[in-house]
DNA sequence: TCCCAGGCTGCTT
DNA sequence: AAGCAGCATGGG
């Protein structure tokens, strides 16, 4: 389509600067809505985005990224980022007179939200159940290592290793999965692929439909119910609304809205809809990043 | 040693 | 409908 007269004019670089405001980029890739990223010495992370590695760094009003090869343009990467979602405006929506989410915000205020690539976040938050963060990354890690698609690096490194797709894992066996330690799960991601690659489920199809559409066709698959569902229609699908409930955050709202006093189901989605509104995915993150890295001690059950 | 982890499934009441 | 053991594996 575009020859290669259009493309000469274009600008090719395998690194370019991103202007953004307000982006903590350390908080948002460590927050546990992505497992495959690693933070160098220097500070910066690398990790591989729609096929292609690439290294980030911190500035000023911006990052920096540097792909191992030249980039006709960067979308995949400022989708990926959601450089263009303007973070005042975002938090401008969340409830007033919420003396517990302006804490988090004023803590951790440049947390971000991505938006990934769904097979990928869907297969990791597969094998997040019942494991703690720093598990579920080397879970993922040792997966991407065995079985994921090499492609070129610019680091010290000569190749990465992209998420395996659904065909790659659909190929293998269960033993070949819990080579990677993932235990219980191995049958829960061994079928989700087989699925997605045969076609039963179109998880790009699925960005077409209502948000409830989509949560429907998610919750089919065996081993993925509310709460993983929820982490798919929110990082990687971008529902605004999709609010994960999982043990922290549970423990959170329990905590701060209903003194800690049981809450029932329904009335707890009750609450998280009327309460936190438009974003109330984006308070949501907020939430479990602040109990997790300020106050995740006098939450913690054994003292609570 | 014991409890817990960005849960879910299937079996009991 | 609601409660609950079991599930693999590793951290604290």
């Amino acid at each position: 389509m575009s020859g290669g007269i259009a493309n000469s004019n274009r600008t090719r670089a395998a690194s370019t600067i991103l202007p953004v405001a307000d982006y903590d980029l350390s908080a948002t890739l460590s927050s546990g809505q992505v497992f495959n990223w690693e933070q160098a010495e220097d500070g910066s992370w690398t990790g591989v985005v729609a096929g292609r590695w690439v290294r980030l760094i911190a500035r000023p009003d911006a990052i920096e990224a540097q792909a191992a090869e030249l980039q006709d343009d960067w979308r995949w990467l400022r989708t990926f980022l959601q450089t263009e979602v303007n973070l005042t405006q975002t938090l401008a929506t969340f409830p007033e007179q919420d003396e517990h989410l302006l804490a988090a915000v004023r803590a951790c205020r440049g947390l971000r939200l991505l938006r990934q690539n769904p097979w990928e976040c869907l297969a990791s938050f597969i094998l997040s159940s019942t494991k703690q963060i720093v598990q579920i990354r080397q879970i993922v890690r040792s997966l991407c290592q065995r079985y994921g698609q090499p492609v070129a690096s610019g680091g010290s490194d000569a190749v990465a290793n992209a998420f395996p797709t659904p065909a790659r894992i659909a190929a293998l066996s269960e033993t070949d999965l819990r080579a990677c330690k993932m235990g219980f799960r191995a049958p829960y991601l061994l079928a989700a692929a087989r699925r997605v690659a045969a076609g039963e489920i179109n998880l790009d199809a699925l960005a077409a439909g209502s948000m409830n559409e989509t949560r429907l066709q998610l919750l089919r698959l065996d081993g993925v119910g509310e709460k993983i569902a929820d982490c798919v229609l929110l990082f990687a699908y971008g529902y605004p609304t999709a609010f994960p409930v999982d043990v922290w955050v549970q423990r959170v709202i329990t905590k701060y809205y209903f003194r800690n006093r049981t809450v029932r189901p329904v009335r707890l989605r009750r609450f998280i809809t009327e309460h936190f509104g438009e974003n109330a995915g984006y308070c949501q993150q907020y939430l479990f990043h602040y109990i997790r890295t300020q106050s995740g001690k006098n939450l913690s059950s054994r003292s609570g």
